[in-house]
Parts: structure tokens; C-alpha cells; sequence
DNA sequence: CGCCAGGACGTTC
DNA sequence: GAACGTCATGGC
């Protein structure tokens, strides 16, 4: 990977395995939209537009100050071919190319990965962001970007200082108790860094401890902020892709599922993202019937 | 209109 | 410890 660094933009180059676009949308992060060719989103405060043509990404609105939190968000650092090579080999889940080919699980901030999973159970995607989004705009501090108003994900003290009442307002439903509940927690002082360095099993259990957080949405927030790499997040989807593509379409007992994912090994996570882009591609009917 | 969604909680067996 | 019903809301 190389770094070309500008006043007012960060370019990465020789990069392999990175579409940017599915990696926006493939349903792990919820405040990127599609922007004059590129994504423009808002991470760490930091608003920028994204950008990527035969010669690599580049970060439009980043310092080169802020290029390492970049290259980190997007995990540049990760040998990506190598995994997808490695996926390729096991035909039961070489099926997930070409649909998931180019996908970069991103290095999200923890707190803003941990209330997005809290809104995203039994919802789907669309709405999620859509609240996520008012969310922002509720409580998140205000950015002005390319003449563009954008709102960073609100910090822990505020979004602990939004009633109940307001939450419910922008949609979220049943939900409200728990998102208040969990920055409640953070804003008194809980550290969700702490979760990066424990083993997953550990960590899962601190997570398992929030009121409103089960496995799904644990996993999910270490999936997808806190490197565990091989926290496998399992929902419908997950469910369904993975009886197809290991039991034959038959009901497999969660033991039997627990054992198929951990033999997938330490980039289980990465691949359970691969299944999951395959799994809506292909749609409830065609996972049934393919 | 009914079914579904990146599920978890409370209750009951 | 597994199997239910329930929860709020809007996309399709």
C-alpha cells in the first residue's frame, strides 16, 4: 500500500480486494451514502468523501494528519486477497464470490457500532440507517462539508442526555430503553476500548451484561469495532446461508452450526460478512432453492 | 393488506 | 437449558 498525502486529501494505492461501494453498503456501517461517484460519510467527527478509481481510494476532506485513522477505518493493513484466496479453496464457500468479492470489514469508533447494532435488531437495513441517521441529526455535533450539513455520531454524554421519549420519536421503537440504557453505562464511564485486548469469549460475556444486548448484537459490535475478527454475528440470514451452504438445506442443531463456524478459523467474522452479502443477493427463495 | 427485518426479554415448560 | 409470545416500526 502506498500514501499520497495532499493538503486536503488522503489518496491509498495498490490496493487489492477493495470495493468501496459494497463495502458501504453491504450492511456492516450505516452512515455512508452514495455522494457524486463516491461515499460520503462522517467517522471520528471527521467528515469526508470517498473515492476510488483504477488507482486506488482516496479520502477527500482528510488530513494528513487523520490519514492513519483512514487507513485504519478502512483496515488497509489486512491482506485481504489472501483471505479471499484462502475462501475460494473451500468450495462451500467459494459460492459467495463473485458477490462478496472486494469487501473490507471496516475498524468502526465502538460506540457508535455498539448503539447502531441496538437499532438494528429485527429491522432491516433501509430503516436502520434511516434512524441512525436522526439520531445524528438529534443529538451528533454538527459538520459543515462541501456545503453539505452532516451530523458525527452523537458521544456517549449526549445521546445520554436525549429522553426516552425522544428516541421513541425518530423511530426506535421498542428499542429506546436500550439505546438510553447503553449510554448511560458508556457516559458513566464504562470503557468498550478494554473489550479490544480481551479474548472474544470475555468479551462477549461484558457485552452479554447491557441491557438489550444478546449474542447477535455482541458479536456484531466486536465484529465490527473492536478487531475481533472472529466473532461471527448470526442472524437470519446468517442462519439461513449457513444451513444451505453446510447442512444441504437441512436443520442443522446450533451445535452442529457453532462447530461449522468455528472451524471457518480466525478470520471467521471476515467470511461470515462474505455469506452474509451472498445471502441477501441471492434472497430468501434463492438460498431455499438453489 | 400481511410478512419481514443484522433479536432480545420475560415467562413457561 | 430450550421453546414460546411479545415488543415498535416501516420497507416491500
Amino acid at each position: 500500500m502506498d500514501i499520497r498525502l495532499t493538503e486536503n486529501a488522503v489518496a491509498f494505492g495498490g490496493i487489492d480486494c477493495f470495493d468501496l461501494e459494497k463495502s458501504c453498503s453491504c450492511g456492516q456501517a450505516f452512515r455512508w451514502r452514495p455522494y457524486a461517484g463516491g461515499q460520503l460519510g462522517i467517522v471520528r467527527g471527521e467528515a469526508a468523501l470517498l473515492m476510488q478509481d483504477e488507482n486506488g481510494v482516496t479520502v477527500h476532506g482528510a488530513s494528513p494528519a487523520s490519514a492513519g485513522m483512514w487507513a485504519h477505518y478502512l483496515d488497509l493493513g489486512r491482506d485481504y486477497s489472501a483471505i479471499e484466496r484462502a475462501v475460494s479453496k473451500d468450495p462451500r464457500l467459494a459460492v459467495c464470490f463473485p458477490e462478496a468479492h472486494g469487501i473490507r470489514v471496516f475498524n468502526q469508533e465502538p460506540f457508535e457500532a455498539l448503539i447502531s447494532f441496538i437499532i438494528s435488531q429485527n429491522n432491516n437495513i433501509k430503516r436502520i440507517s434511516g434512524i441512525v441517521e436522526r439520531l445524528c441529526a438529534l443529538c451528533g455535533e454538527p459538520v459543515e462539508f462541501m456545503g453539505e450539513r452532516l451530523n458525527a455520531f452523537p458521544s456517549p454524554e449526549r445521546l445520554a442526555a436525549v429522553s426516552e421519549d425522544a428516541l421513541t420519536a425518530i423511530g426506535t421503537g421498542y428499542r429506546a430503553p436500550f439505546i438510553k440504557a447503553a449510554a448511560e453505562r458508556v457516559a458513566s464511564g464504562y470503557d468498550l476500548e478494554k473489550l479490544r485486548d480481551m479474548s472474544l469469549s470475555e468479551a462477549r460475556q461484558e457485552l452479554l451484561s447491557f441491557y438489550g444486548i444478546g449474542p447477535k448484537v455482541a458479536d456484531c459490535v466486536l465484529l465490527f469495532s473492536l478487531q475481533h475478527s472472529d466473532a461471527f454475528p448470526i442472524d437470519v440470514w446468517i442462519d439461513r446461508a449457513m444451513k444451505a451452504m453446510f447442512f444441504e438445506g437441512s436443520k442443522a442443531k446450533k451445535a452442529e452450526l457453532y462447530e461449522a463456524v468455528s472451524s471457518l478459523g480466525e478470520y471467521s467474522g471476515i467470511i461470515q460478512q462474505y455469506i452474509f452479502q451472498y445471502a441477501r443477493k441471492l434472497g430468501k427463495d434463492g438460498l431455499e432453492k438453489r
